[in-house]
DNA sequence: CTGTATTAATTCATTGGTTTAATTTAAAAG
DNA sequence: CTTTTAAATTAAACCAATGAATTAATACAG
């Protein structure tokens, strides 16, 4: 039995209604009523009244007639990508960037950030806030209706801090999203990186809009999963879903700093390449996580090796997320991901069809990121969309004063 | 971006604020309207109206006054126990119950019937609709509206068989769902266990009424878990979401028949928990698991040793549960959880303590089941009453035969 | 070139639900 | 005994979706 969250009332009706039409034009682009009627399961004469409103708000333009069908040409429709925007930051171990998306979610300009090794916290986060200051002076007369960010690792939703960004110090005391607000001027949400892959992935790849169950996988300085169940974003009782990095693939592995033992993470990590890679070479300066791409990507032998090895240890714990999930797809992404993509895609694929369940095997995709590039930042711009889409009488003019206005 | 997930009109209003009341009424019993309003978010008019029709349906009964506050005495309403029934079939691998439950999910009569070994799957299943049949029968003119049913193991939603059913063969074959609702004239509806007892916890147990991420572990011949995430069951892409028993715990272990090596099952099951003992003492006659579980409670060294590592690997699951999902409860069940509960959760416990994200483990509660001792019969009955309340009018006549009735 | 079928979009009265506000009922407090 | 408080009901108001009729534009058949 599933749970009935609450009594719904017509103003519930209609928001949802607005709610379903805005995500089926971010997603389409342009697009008759008709369609949008069809997709929506409403009557057209219902979508008439809703986009009417919308474009009285200006948040959506009829862009011309369609043509190719038989009958009368249709209208197409879409957001308005000219006069609004969201305003993305996705902030990472060793840079962070700003973005402006349209509300199509395509991206219109990035300003990338590197953070030295010997920056503060504060300091970072002070540039961070001018940097998106800025990004948004200089798309005026844009309107920047919110702000989304991407942040690394679980993120406490009760304190609207980082919790455990795990190798950087100094951010716990930071409260990110009032202090953003308060300089921006605008509403500010914050999402965790992996939870920001997968909405970039589910909403952005056509392929995967009805996909039941979502999993994406940032394999990082830490591996985190962002889980998508119908739809919506699983986020488990602290907002730390997917935590799947201290998840142990070996109890009786080596012990782990978050006091478990043979944790994901000290396996397939671009830490713990890192590290491996070091051990082995045992060069006379450490190598960086980029000196060991490197040499991965020029075929040493030796770094090919414990990348393979890796990437089996990566499918042990994929394997673990199938058992547990059941998900459709599974999408690798982040920073080791990119390395060699192909690669890592077919020898965590082999590993996974050696050892899975042969049912749940089969009707689980592995995949790279096959839309968005910049994951994260997208993710985090659909975040603020989101929240934009189903709260539109904090952004646009209630129809009571314009009816005022007209009376004058 | 949570996704909508279609367009709204009136009638799914009136259907949502019907759920919404029934299970209100279901968890609570006798309630006055007042509460309900209150409680659903709707106005007191809203809920006179549809409780109106509730009892016109003779589905909701006026139980009498409720005193004790000061103004007008509220008037007791609840759901009509007296004429409606549900029936839960719970299917194990050596027995099985038929239960009839009424619409407050209290059971009235519970029957049991072992399986014997040599038992084919065939003969069990025509025993089961028998024992279906009779008890439906016995409990009339009491109107059965529909039966539950719990199934061990992964249930494949695709062809209504029973997919993975391990440790016994032929059940593949069997669309029991098909056979069973011919056999009964009545709609049946199969849940799997673990998901049967992840809702009987969810909905019977008052304080986990606003939980946002309960997993129940289902300990008994394999290992499985029911997630239920903002009091909806996750359910992946072919409903096996929480085959947790084939997860690994160890990437170098003992191979499995599924596949994979170091699966949870293989070290903490009763099926294992049995073969552990067989292979340590070395009984002339292979001990059976009762046999074992025997010894554990008489306190035998050896047994106890074997049981409290068990745990701990049983432990190690949980712990990747937990990393997973961030659940904020954990109730173990099934067979091996009920034979020392008490210690097996006191060693649970102190395992996650020991190797899980401080912040996590801090926030989840590890118990065991704390109300229905039958959990799975309570979640089958759970599964056919949310079918119900559901679509309503396919168990309750529509009003406009009833007006016409009126008119003769 | 004309007529017909087809499709898109709009308009407006209708429908069917929730809600507002007023009313009735009844117990407790002063 | 009156006043206050609270539960439940009732009838009118309200509001969003809908159905039916209308207008508009196109392809295609003859």
């Amino acid at each position: 039995m599933d749970r009935a969250a609450q009594g719904f009332n017509q103003s519930d009706i209609v928001n949802n209604n607005r709610l379903v039409l805005l995500q089926l034009l971010c997603r389409q682009g342009v697009c008759p009523r008709v369609k949008l009627a069809r997709q929506a399961g409403l009557k057209q004469s219902t979508v008439t009244n809703i986009t009417a409103e919308f474009i009285r708000w200006g948040l959506v333009q009829e862009t011309g007639f369609l043509t190719g069908s038989k009958g009368r040409r249709s209208i197409g429709i879409s957001l308005n990508n000219d006069d609004f925007g969201i305003l993305a930051v996705c902030l990472a171990r060793t840079w962070f960037t700003v973005t402006v998306f349209n509300l199509s979610v395509s991206p219109l300009e990035q300003r990338r950030f590197e953070i030295p090794g010997d920056q503060s916290a504060e300091e970072t986060f002070s540039l961070l806030c001018t940097a998106a200051e800025t990004i948004v002076k200089d798309h005026a007369p844009r309107r920047i209706l919110a702000c989304g960010m991407s942040v690394p690792g679980p993120y406490s939703f009760i304190n609207n801090r980082i919790a455990l960004m795990t190798g950087t110090t100094g951010w716990d005391a930071i409260p990110l999203r009032n202090v953003l607000r308060e300089r921006l001027g605008i509403p500010v949400f914050t999402e965790q990186d992996a939870n920001c892959g997968a909405l970039a992935q589910y909403w952005l790849n056509p392929d995967f809009y009805s996909t039941l169950l979502l999993a994406y996988v940032a394999v990082g300085q830490g591996v985190g999963a962002g889980i998508i169940d119908s739809g919506r974003l699983i986020r488990g009782g602290l907002g730390m879903t997917g935590e799947i990095g201290h998840s142990s693939i070996n109890f009786e592995g080596p012990p782990c700093t978050c006091g478990n033992r043979g944790c994901l993470e000290n396996y397939c990590s671009s830490t713990a390449f890192t590290r491996m890679v070091n051990e082995a070479l045992q060069p006379a300066v450490p190598l960086s996580f980029n000196d060991a791409a490197s040499l991965l990507r020029s075929g040493n032998e030796t770094v090919m090796a414990l990348f393979l090895t890796l990437c089996d240890r990566l499918g042990a714990g994929i394997v673990n997320l199938i058992n547990t999930f059941n998900p459709n797809v599974i999408i690798l992404g982040d920073e080791l991901t990119h390395v060699m993509p192909d690669l890592m895609l077919r020898q965590v694929r082999e590993y996974v069809s050696l050892h899975c369940i042969p049912e749940l095997k089969e009707n689980t995709r592995i995949e790279k990121s096959l839309v968005a590039k910049d994951s994260f930042a997208h993710g985090a711009a659909l975040t603020a969309l989101g929240e934009i889409f189903s709260h539109l009488t904090d952004y646009f003019a209630p129809p009571e004063e314009e009816e005022k206005e007209e009376r004058l």
